[in-house]
DNA sequence: CGGGAAATGTTACTCTATAACGTTTAAGCG
DNA sequence: CGCTTAAACGTTATAGAGTAACATTTCCCG
């Protein structure tokens, strides 16, 4: 975990992070086509958090002009499967470090170097500072929101 | 605590509220101006997250037309001083229940009908769960950010 | 092969946020 | 009190993030 905080032959763990992804997209009947992969390629390679438009602008880069649709419905796609978040305090997005499964995560975010290191959401459970403090990460400022239902509208509302 | 999640004597809830704000802001030299007091208090009225937006409609539904900027600015100075906070997750503010001091927070966000509860940052600290659980509250969704400073920028930076 | 759903392309638009600059207000001081 | 100066505010324009809507293509499945 938190291998974003060091120094780690990066091709390898790219590469391996996308045969992982192709792995779970079949394993679960999901298409992930050419535009999906390559979304989460750029992610993966940039090991940090990108906007929407960061993304738009390497696909355009590479020569496919593409409109903002394209780079949301990928990144729908990504997020949706939990093979990549969203960065709520950021409007930005980065590739799942452990997409085993659908899942909430917890991150620690440096605003130096801007590495972004995904937590296992056990850790943030307990405490996150204790997290952090094992990894030697100085936690300044926080953002803890949880969405679910009121005490009052349970059972009054639809599941979904 | 979590007051929001109770039926409530709402008038005097955002009163008290007010005046406290302005004592706070006495205390610390603070100007409180008539813009500033007047989205706070149309926070308080909501009892929500509000978008800046929509905190603009109001204004200029009171017959002073006001720009992005104008209610930016009133943002800016009360979430700086801990007034009211910004939810991440809605690109949305909401009034702080318990300003005592500059904080940061955790929410607890119904999806249903919106109500925001505030838990002071020391429940988070510990476990969300906890309490959530001891509100009634049924999470679904959590966003968990930390931001700050990794091993390997501590040091090399500004403390700002 | 054909029918239908999922995925894409394309255009236009909405919502969120800030830059920049000039003017007003008000606190602090001799 | 009148002067200085910084903070606050008004205004215009623009940047950044996200979506609606609809036409077209792709591809799965029978
Ligand atoms: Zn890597
Ligand atoms: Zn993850
Ligand atoms: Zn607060
Ligand atoms: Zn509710």
């Amino acid at each position: 975990m938190a291998v974003a905080f060091q120094t780690h032959d990066h091709a390898r763990c790219t590469d391996s992070a996308m045969t992982n992804a192709r792995a779970i997209c079949a394993a679960r009947g999901l298409r992930l086509t050419p535009a999906r992969a390559r979304v989460l390629e750029i992610l993966l390679e940039a090991h940090r958090a990108l906007g929407a438009y960061d993304i738009l602008e390497r696909l355009n880069a590479e020569g496919k002009p593409a409109q903002p649709p394209t780079a949301y419905r990928a990144l729908d796609f990504l997020v949706s499967n939990g093979l990549a978040h969203k960065i709520e305090g950021q409007n930005a997005f980065i590739a799942c470090t452990h997409p085993d499964r659908d899942h909430d995560a917890a991150f620690l975010i440096c605003r130096a170097c801007h590495t972004v290191a995904e937590a296992p959401r056990a850790a943030a459970s307990g405490s996150l500072g204790q997290a952090a403090r094992s990894l030697g990460f100085k936690i300044e400022r926080t953002v803890i929101e949880a969405e679910g239902l009121c005490p009052r509208c349970q059972g009054t509302t639809p599941p979904c």
